[in-house]
DNA sequence: ATTATCTATAGATCTATAGATAATGC
DNA sequence: ATTATCTATAGATCTATAGATAATGC
């Protein structure tokens, strides 16, 4: 593994606008928090990006096609056992900054023009849900679950990744991991007394 | 069953903005977006409330409260049955208004100042996430589940319900009822082909 | 020369206040 | 008199542009 090349200012406005935004929302981020993050002024900004609502939807396609590609270098890697490849997509997001991906999508969204609405919902939709969706369609082939409809399936997925994130802010929050276990242990086996 | 009076103003403005700030979250709202929807002007609002995070949060109070009892309302009538109990918990979520509770509670808070920040943090847990949990602690008691921790898996309904909400502003989506009635079935009997 | 930053600020937007005015109820 | 609205606008905030300046690489 080489060492990392210093990320350069592009990069840096990226990754400052990244964590702002997921925190923060769209509106609730102001130019210029980025750019102090960044240590520079707000109106140098505009040198790399034309527009916060260019800046945003670069945000956002990063983090999706990254998420889109982990999530799916998880899943191939886990075998062909559902459970294995569940662990291994709650571990792909534990790894990784929290995202609100319904918040994103959803909340955020109303702010941006009709265009990039549309536009991330649709490769939110492809980037975290699909390779979600596809694991179970798989699985039921292999006879190893129930008849659900997997897009259904894959959204109580998500969701709960999405409430893991947001229980860990609170205190007496149990550890990611522990809930993350817990989900793929009442998904497959259900919570019937043994 | 009485008519309804007609609502009085100050009870128009708080319905109208309850509407537009869970679409759209408090900083997505302007002051005169609220105020069109009651067709009175801007300025006027500031007669019913001082600010508009005061508005807010009244807004939130009032619906926390609503949804308080009417999920203690639901379960308490549900008799003793956790399958009956979710059931009921999730005909109330899907009579209501959807609110996002973690996007609300998490995404909206940031916009506020501190004091407010925590008062909604503790009346969100206390109106819809602790019923759901003494259910859970319930029916453990009475060994109809196996051991987990109960804020969890309140957690995963909190987070499915919102994920439901989500799902249902796309198209194609399965009809809410179906997507809560699986959900049960999901956490109670996992996805095991029977 | 080109690249990347800076200062200064125009223009738009939004909350909240001031003071006037109309409607309602003694 | 009191209640509920209105018009007008001050003041704060935020995005984006203009033009100057410093640093880098031929």
């Amino acid at each position: 593994m080489p060492d990392q090349d210093p990320p350069d200012a592009r990069e840096r406005v990226l990754r400052a606008a990244e964590t702002l935004f997921f925190q923060r929302g769209y509106k609730g981020v102001k130019m210029k928090d980025i750019a102090e993050k960044v240590d520079i002024r707000q109106a140098s900004l505009y040198y790399h990006f034309p527009s916060k609502e260019k800046l945003f939807v670069t945000v956002t396609e990063r983090v999706f096609e990254r998420h889109r590609q982990g999530l799916q270098q998880a899943i191939d890697s886990a075998g062909l056992d559902l459970r294995v490849q569940l662990h291994a997509v709650t571990g792909w997001f534990l790894s990784q900054q929290p995202i609100n991906f319904l918040t994103m999508v959803h909340a955020e969204t109303p702010a941006l023009s009709d265009e990039y609405k549309q536009h991330l919902s649709l490769i939110s939709y492809q980037s975290v849900f699909d390779p979600i969706v596809q694991a179970f369609i798989r699985a039921r082939e292999r006879g190893q679950i129930r008849d659900v409809k997997p897009e259904t399936l894959a959204g109580f997925v998500l969701s709960i990744i999405d409430g893991i994130n947001y229980a860990s802010s609170l205190p007496e929050a149990p550890p990611k991991q522990e809930m993350a276990d817990d989900m793929v242990s009442v998904l497959l086996d259900g919570l019937q007394p043994r």
